[in-house]
DNA sequence: GAACCGTGTTCCGCAATCGGGAACAAGCGA
DNA sequence: TCGCTTGTTCCCGATTGCGGAACACGGTTC
């Protein structure tokens, strides 16, 4: 369906092609949080069952995929599970984890933690709003940077160099509100530098808006963005101040678990920087 | 070093040539537990540079590394981490952090929790014993099935044909104790399955035994082996009954978490067998 | 200031490698 | 038993990634 329509900017290629197969076999079994089988992969990712399956044998060999002897299909192994204890930072997730459920109770919002990636911001974690009705997004997807608060907030706050090779990618238009100029991109994100969040009114999709506020390490670099979806009538595209400060709050009150506003070496209450952690201790 | 000196089974190729450098590229970096450059990572994995070089990209492209734009080398990005969140059991690691602790406590020595996979017994998370020299092993790193409490405990509880393909390999000599002969790993295998444990006293390096129990979830398969390591003067080879009973108990009561013992469908404190998660509530 | 390391990055041609496609095996239900 | 679906294997050929070397750049040391 969404397969690489090579862009005009990729002149180095895309990478090791064979790579980026063998994480795009596995992140859709990740993603899909479910076993799948070859001709699935296969079919979704557009590629022949011979070499879905060459590469499921490599992932598996590995110990990244786990092939269940029951119904052949394959799920998450152990080993990717492990990677994500050597993280070199504390775990933005698990951090973020309890200041987003009560940010999710204040405002009934769905309630959104995303990270920045080259291709776009990385949705790492979601808490669905209290309403019956859910307006989320899927763990583990990537949002455009052009079209959307996450990846406009993520953006803003991104150094120079970063700024400079994404802004001049093209941006695909999903609806008439979305911004597809890179004039009218930047100007924007000065706007969001100055007012310290954004939001993107049915940018992606009619009738949704979304804020998103930036969340910061001890050395001022922006390492995320909290951000709250809904219905553009519940979360009006000029927002209401109590619904802002929260969420400016909220992203603060994550900042500084990791040490921002009181300058490196934080208390004792603060997520150690760079903690060596070699057990389960950790 | 270790480069795969093409044994009899592996008639299919590793796998993947790029895949398999691309994973060891992110593994050395991941279990290195710090940054690293390009060049550290070359001599290392024992490729060129520009090699190595194109699969960083490839990886900081898809967002599992990030470089670290002050000192120009890479470290784990946020990919890795959201990964091990779509694990499709309940983790492990989480699960076994307080049992591991409480008998690391009781008996004083270096616990290991570990995961089997087609190359070995994965260690997933390691506590050092209370005593001031750490005697311990390195998460990530796979340990031989044949010369590893781990390894032989995971293979005696394995599925038949799982057994029956790592039975066929080579096993290379460690020490004078290190078995050797498949004859020999199979008596050792049915002995282990007999009674409950293993141990595996200098079979990899003088002067250290360990003890290993199977952790078991609820459909009675092996997912896990908890281990005890130690000098063979306080882990002797003919082991005290009490320590083995409290590395048994405590394996049990793991096991016990995931459902083991009470049939499918367990009561309130047991974690959910295939619990649909989808948010950071999971 | 200049020569010297040590980085990370880029380039290019050759050959191995991976992908396409189709055939094969194996389970399941009708 | 026959069909349908699944996972697995095979082989050929062009692509693609590897090796090797040159390049750019920053910090140190004379």
């Amino acid at each position: 369906m969404r397969k690489d329509d090579s862009t005009t900017e990729d002149r180095a290629g895309a990478g090791v092609r064979s790579v980026q197969l063998a994480l795009d076999v596995l992140e859709a079994i990740a993603f899909s949080g479910d076993e799948l089988g070859v001709t699935q992969l296969a079919e979704k990712l557009d590629v022949t069952k011979g070499s879905v399956h060459r590469h499921l044998h490599t992932l598996v060999e590995r110990g990244y995929l786990v092939q269940n002897p029951a119904t052949t299909r394959y799920a998450i192994g152990p080993k990717s599970r492990l990677l994500a204890r050597f993280a070199p930072d504390a775990d933005l997730i698990q951090v973020a984890e309890a200041p987003m459920r009560e940010l999710r109770d204040r405002l009934g919002h769905t309630v959104v933690l995303s990270a920045l990636t080259p291709r776009g911001a990385l949705v790492l974690a979601t808490l669905a709003s209290t309403s019956p009705i859910e307006i989320g997004v899927r763990p583990g997807s990537e949002l455009p940077f052009h079209a959307s608060a996450q990846g406009k907030v993520l953006l803003a706050f991104a150094p120079r160099p970063v700024q400079e090779r994404i802004l001049a990618r093209p941006m695909e238009k999903f609806t008439e509100r979305t911004i597809v100029t890179r004039d009218h991109l930047e100007a924007e994100l000065v706007r969001i530098t100055r007012q310290g969040f954004a939001s993107a009114p049915e940018e992606v999709l009619l009738g949704i808006n979304v804020m998103a506020a930036p969340i910061f390490d001890e050395r001022d670099g922006c390492i995320g963005a909290l951000a709250i979806v809904g219905s553009i009538q519940y979360l009006p595209e000029t927002p209401d101040a109590d619904t802002v400060a929260a969420l400016k709050d909220y992203a603060k009150q994550i900042s500084r678990r990791f040490g921002h506003g009181r300058g490196p070496g934080g208390a004792s209450t603060t997520v150690p920087p760079r903690a060596a952690r070699r057990s389960a201790a950790g």
